[in-house]
DNA sequence: CTGTTAGCGCCTTCAC
DNA sequence: GTGAAGGCGCTAACAG
């Protein structure tokens, strides 16, 4: 089915039968004003008719620039990306760039295989939706030949332009919020390969370090794709290690819907007995019974800017390298008590 | 940022730097055995140095053929393609081949733009996940010049090699093991401009049909991206236009999800008062409260199929146009009662 | 094992 | 408004 077909319509082709020359045909598609309108017409229906479609490798060969950007995430189980590349689209959409995405399983090392990939179709420019190998593909970032936008942990240092959110202030933020409403065993579930959810790891358990709190029995993850279902059975877990936990920080609202799904099989009673707290508030947090207490990250947002931001520097002016804040909302609602005091 | 950049270092840099000629550089990387070890070595290291990444387009163009697969997907918000995207993945992840995803927003015009922009890439080869304009997509697909995978509906004719499952068949047995269960008023909900959807609703309506119990009031849509959310909303729809509705028939997980939430504040005991069905077998549906009924698609076994298909048909070897049918399974789970007799 | 020659399909630059 | 010449970076085909 490959090799034998029939070649494919070049844009000579066109041009032998349109009785003119291949550049003119070139600039019907580039800058059709540049062309008399009767030849023009003449050439598109040509176009049309011989199902001509444009070598976009000997386009971007010759001249040297490409018009799709590529978009690496780190997983496609986490809904999180999801907003994330909706954000991406919607800001490219009407523009006249395309989007590639592509996953790097949580993986340093398929992370550079994929920058270097993008960087060999000269791709107009890159989105780094999580970061994995921070160090390892700076280098390659350096030597990339197109605008790069790094979604990181605030307070690192990048070496390309970056979106950045604190993923462990709003962790302590969280676990804070669990200590006010009077919970005191929380336990912490995760998914072990996550770099953003390491972040995480690490402000909760400065703030139960700091209330005296701490214990590594509280913290349980998986190494595998985050699910509902790994919720359940990591709260059986953490239960079995601290049976009397009383409350539970999931790094994401998939946990946490498993979490209370689970909870509510036990026979505990959420907020009175058992508090939870997810991450990312996705679309099921405001309809679940009782509605998910969670962490807002502006995830269409980061997106939104980071399509924006490679569409402003591939415009051709220069950029300078910049670092975007974004903030988070710690979001209240019933499967958290109300705070004392 | 752009354009005034260095120039990235080229082949024949390299091989100036070596004091070789350009081809001996081009088989360091795709025929290293043609090479002695000695040079090999010394060339690998000056590549490693000089930051050396070849031109996928300059590549392309060269030896006319292209090591990246294009995958189409109308939707990222549904998690059913996440799971077939899954599974092409794992079918290419270990050959030599990439893949790359774009999405068409349930859209044909999008899709296909898609299918030129790939086609213009020269793809080593395209999947289209979810069909969405199949008679002006297959016009292009005949003229495509790389193997090309449709997922469609069984009963379609399709201009290349496909994945067929049969929707409406599913549909159907859902629709009469709601009936089989005692359920008589039986609402659909659903995404509106989703192809897949519209086939499942036909299967719907016609046993509703027959047994005499079909009502356009019993079906509502909406026009937008599929959330839990949206299944909250539609069943209020529902309930306002047919106050007696006893069971729910969901085009997919998510809007069951959202309408066992809400059926559950409005008091209704499920599965005793009200019947739900989903459609996807999603990650949760075994661990909600209760477990829900729902038709399992073999989803990544569609993407493993489509990614296999793809690599053997790009190996070289030519094969027939061919239809691969794939089953569904009706899992009856809680959320609908046992049937009588 | 290594090199030479030619050209992939298009665009840039400069003529007319 | 249109065209001719040359080259982008790489690889196929053939030499040696």
């Amino acid at each position: 089915m490959r090799r034998g077909r029939s070649e494919r319509t070049t844009l000579m082709d066109v041009a032998v039968r349109a009785g003119v020359s291949a550049i003119t045909v070139s600039r019907v598609l580039r800058e059709p004003q540049k062309v008399s309108p009767s030849l023009r017409q003449r050439i598109l229906d040509l176009i049309e008719d011989m199902g001509y479609v444009p070598d976009q490798a000997a386009r971007a060969l010759a001249s040297r620039h490409n018009s799709t950007f590529g978009v690496l995430v780190p997983s496609l189980t986490s809904r999180a990306f999801l907003n994330f590349m909706q954000g991406v689209e919607e800001r490219v959409r009407d523009s006249t760039f395309r989007i590639q995405y592509a996953n790097t399983h949580n993986s340093v090392e398929e992370e550079k295989r994929q920058v270097r990939l993008l960087m060999s179709q000269n791709t107009a420019g890159i989105v780094l939706g999580g970061l994995e190998g921070l160090e390892e593909v700076s280098d390659l970032i350096r030597r990339a030949n197109c605008p790069v936008i790094q979604v990181v942990d605030v307070g690192i240092e990048t070496a390309a332009t970056a979106i950045a959110v604190d993923h462990a202030a709003a962790a302590e933020a969280a676990t804070r919020h669990l200590l006010a409403c009077g919970y005191r065993a929380i336990a912490l579930l995760g998914v072990a390969p996550d770099v953003r959810g390491g972040r995480r790891t690490q402000g909760y358990a400065r703030v139960l370090q700091q209330a005296g709190l701490y214990d590594p029995d509280l913290i349980h993850t998986e190494n595998a794709a985050t699910s509902t279902q790994m919720g359940c059975r990591l709260l059986r877990r953490a239960l079995k290690a601290r049976p009397d936990i009383d409350a539970v920080f999931c790094q994401n609202d998939d946990l946490a819907l498993g979490v209370l799904f689970e909870a509510q099989r036990l026979g505990r009673r959420v907020p009175d007995d058992f508090g939870i707290c997810g991450y990312n508030d996705l679309d099921f947090a405001t309809v679940m019974n009782p509605p998910l207490t969670t962490v807002r990250l502006p995830l269409f947002e980061m997106g939104y800017r980071a399509g924006d931001l490679l569409i402003r520097s591939a415009d051709g002016r220069t950029m300078e390298r910049q670092t975007i804040r974004l903030g988070f909302e710690l979001i209240k609602r019933r499967t958290t008590r109300r705070p004392a005091g």
